[in-house]
Formats: structure tokens, C-alpha cells, sequence
DNA sequence: TGCACGATGAAC
DNA sequence: TTCATCGTGCAC
């Protein structure tokens, strides 16, 4: 499987967001190896954006968002789901693209369809904080046979609260896909 | 040291 | 529409 390299991340975020769509997410744990099919992600572009959890600045919580790119962000949301996020863009920059749904390839029980829901599916908790994702065990992949298909762009879900940052259109997914989590 | 509040999901 | 449930960030 080819791994994507450093620099696929280290570009502008919402690009990097709409060319994860189609890609396969790669999890290796206790002898499974789970895969699922990128089809639904957010961009949140940096600690300008108000939506990002990085406009915060760097504390904590945020240290892995204001990394180096290709490398994963996962937080405990709600205190109950996870969330997954892939940093991108340069160090300092305090980017990452939130994985919202994955489609089924290997190994995948449950639903997939939502952010917390493709953590549970896919075994990933923030244990993998941190992780890099050029490593053997936890990375992303371009699929075996590559589609086409047609991208829609629409605003993200639940960042109300970001004033006009929440109008722009960060959210992407593949279209007419059945697992995005909310066409 | 305390407390308000989520990049959600499921039940009512 | 409500609620579960807890780590984070910031106010005292």
C-alpha cells in the first residue's frame, strides 16, 4: 500500500482536505489491520479560524495542532467520542482536516457515518494522539484502484459559535456517497 | 481549585 | 430537544 508522503500534508489545508477524500485510512491494532475509505471531511485553517480549537493559541491541548504536518490530533469530544484529525500546512501554523465519515474496505464494525463514530469503528482513541501517520501501524494510503467522483462543498457542523468563520465552506465530501453523515 | 463548555450521538 | 460525561482552558 503506498503510504502518502510528508509533503501531501504539508499544503494549503483545504486543498490537503479534498484530496483526502477517496483515500483509505489505516489502522493496525492487535493483529487488525481496519481500513475505511475517506468520503466526508473539515478543514480548519489555522489560529485565524475561530472554529479551530488551535485559535485557542498554543496550549496543552493544541501543541500537536501547531506541530510538524502528517502527524495525528485526536481529542476526547462531549467527554464521550473521539475525534480524529490529520495536522497539515507548516509548523506553527496550527492546521488539521477533521476525518467526519469513512466508508467500510476491511475489517470495520459498526457505523462509520460521523466523526465519533468512525473512532469507535476503527478502534481510535488518544492513545493515537500524536501519532505519526508515516508510521507502519496508523497512516493513510492511496486506495488500490483510484475513482472519479464529484466533491460537494458545504459549511461545517456545529461551529455556530465561530461568527462568519462558521458560513465558510470547509466542509467537503464525496458526492451521492451513502456513508456521509449528513448529505 | 472550581467551573463552563464543547469540531457528537442516541434516545425521547 | 435533551442528556451523557470528562478534559481543557481560564477565571478566581
Amino acid at each position: 500500500m503506498q503510504k502518502l508522503p510528508r509533503p501531501f500534508y504539508d499544503r494549503e489545508t483545504a486543498l490537503v482536505a479534498r484530496e483526502l477524500l477517496g483515500k483509505w485510512l489505516v489502522h493496525q491494532s492487535a493483529q487488525i489491520e481496519r481500513i475505511g475509505k475517506i468520503v466526508e471531511v473539515e478543514a480548519y485553517l489555522g489560529a485565524h479560524d475561530l472554529a479551530a480549537h488551535s485559535s485557542k493559541g498554543l496550549t496543552e491541548r493544541t501543541k500537536i495542532m501547531f506541530g510538524p504536518p502528517g502527524f495525528a490530533y485526536v481529542y476526547l469530544i462531549y467527554g464521550v467520542h473521539h475525534c480524529m484529525n490529520v495536522v497539515t500546512e507548516g509548523e506553527h501554523h496550527g492546521a488539521a482536516v477533521l476525518l467526519r465519515a469513512v466508508e467500510p474496505v476491511k475489517n470495520i464494525a459498526g457505523k462509520t457515518s460521523g466523526p465519533g463514530l468512525l473512532c469507535r469503528a476503527m478502534e481510535i482513541d488518544r492513545r493515537l494522539n500524536g501519532h505519526d501517520l508515516l508510521s507502519d501501524d496508523f497512516f493513510i494510503a492511496e486506495p488500490a484502484v483510484a475513482e472519479k467522483f464529484s466533491i460537494v462543498k458545504r459549511p461545517r457542523i456545529g461551529v455556530d459559535y465561530a461568527k462568519h468563520w462558521a458560513k465558510r465552506q470547509l466542509r467537503f465530501y464525496i458526492k451521492d456517497n451513502p456513508f456521509v453523515s449528513r448529505p
